[in-house]
DNA sequence: CTCCATCGTTAAACACTGTTAGACTATCGA
DNA sequence: TCGATAGTCTAACAGTGTTTAACGATGGAG
């Protein structure tokens, strides 16, 4: 009876061990550069036998990039500052925290959120559970700015919330694309953004972002 | 004596040929879906025959990527709306514009500003003259809006065109990307994120990025 | 204990990719 | 008319993701 058990037990050992191999070539060598058969040298198994753990190439980077998120989430969640802090500081601190991962991690950032060959992120967003879960928290910080005043009352959370995630997101990914020029400073661009889009906000505009239900995912409006 | 030129004339006809027909497979298919094979067999040539006229493949994406600014710049560039609006009402028409650039020509945008396999571009930018051309002029409105009070009197107008430039490239590329829920608007995310950015600027923001000199391309700081 | 079925793994192949080496040929200047 | 040169070709190299068919070990049933 155990060895079906077993044997599934040594199955999700040796998918570990394709990941683990896969992660650490992109992250030295970029996700270009990593080759099915690479990683399969790496786990000294032949290529066609990672397809038995992942259908293709993209959902083995899937994987990772689910990795990534996670990563994401440990990176950008700071307890300590999101619930002392006034809550400007806490939106700045998790905005700027968002885009100096993209820094830190660019071949995860590139897979997350650039990468064109792995299309499916988009459509799946509802498997990442922990990813609303995160916006969540940050949609509770802009609203306790609103209720502290320093946001207009009309804000919506959830237009604020990616509002400011587009303005860290721009220079994140010029930075990672590397289409700034060498004597710009894509870190300075970052924070200014930021802080423009702050200061936006603050002083009150009128948007036509759609606000999103309570639970925003799921509609089918297309 | 006239021979020389004559084949120089043909040799010329042959590159547009192959530019053409590389750039229709592209904006159809996409910039990963074109090989140099696809290519040649369009032109009716050899793929070999295609290296006599661009070294590589990447070399060919370049010279398309460089057709690509030209197209922003006739898309981005209404001299009457620069000219005769008030300075930001033209700002906003501006940036607007790129970002609808983006939604018109992703292709293009993708080998201009997202695709990573195109590296040369960020330092190149000295070949792209009129790139520079069409960011003074910017710069040139938004001065504009200083001097009639619209900013304040201490805003850098290069500072000002980044921060501007990243809140619309944010969008453009989670658009281009595709990393936005179905149910989420890049457009109304593009104009409520630029209208935010031009609220900060207007409320007056403390900035960190290195404002740059006249000619601010070819500092050999790095 | 034997037999069979099943499962994981494999080598080999398929259909691609960008790129290059070497042969061929047509054209031009001397 | 004779090289030289420039342009093009075929064929190959080295690589890619993926599939197919065969192989061997292992586990359960009779």
């Amino acid at each position: 009876m155990g060895v079906k058990e077993r044997h599934e037990r040594d199955k999700e050992v040796l998918r570990a061990r394709i990941l683990d191999a896969a992660r650490e070539l992109f992250v030295a060598e970029g996700y270009r550069n990593v080759s099915i058969r690479k990683i399969a040298e790496k786990v000294e198994y032949s290529p066609a036998a990672l397809y038995s753990y992942f259908p293709s190439k993209d959902d083995l980077f899937f994987a990772l990039a689910e990795e990534g998120f996670r990563k994401l989430f440990e990176f950008t969640n700071d307890p300590q500052a999101f619930a002392s802090a006034d809550p400007l500081t806490a939106i700045r601190e998790g905005f700027l925290r968002y885009y100096q991962f993209s820094r830190t991690h660019p071949e995860y950032f590139d897979l997350m959120f650039v990468d064109r060959s792995v299309p499916k992120i988009s459509h799946e967003w509802e498997r990442f559970g922990f990813v609303e879960q995160m916006i969540d928290e940050v949609r509770a910080l802009i609203r306790r700015a609103i209720d502290a005043g320093l946001f207009p009352a009309e804000t919506d959370p959830d237009v604020a919330f990616h509002i400011l995630w587009a303005a860290v997101h721009g220079p994140a990914t010029v930075a990672v694309c590397d289409r700034l020029a060498p004597d710009e400073n894509p870190d300075a661009l970052a924070r200014d953004t930021l802080e423009a889009a702050i200061a936006g906000l603050r002083a009150g505009i009128r948007t036509t972002f759609t606000p999103s239900p309570c639970h925003p995912k799921g509609n089918d409006s297309n």
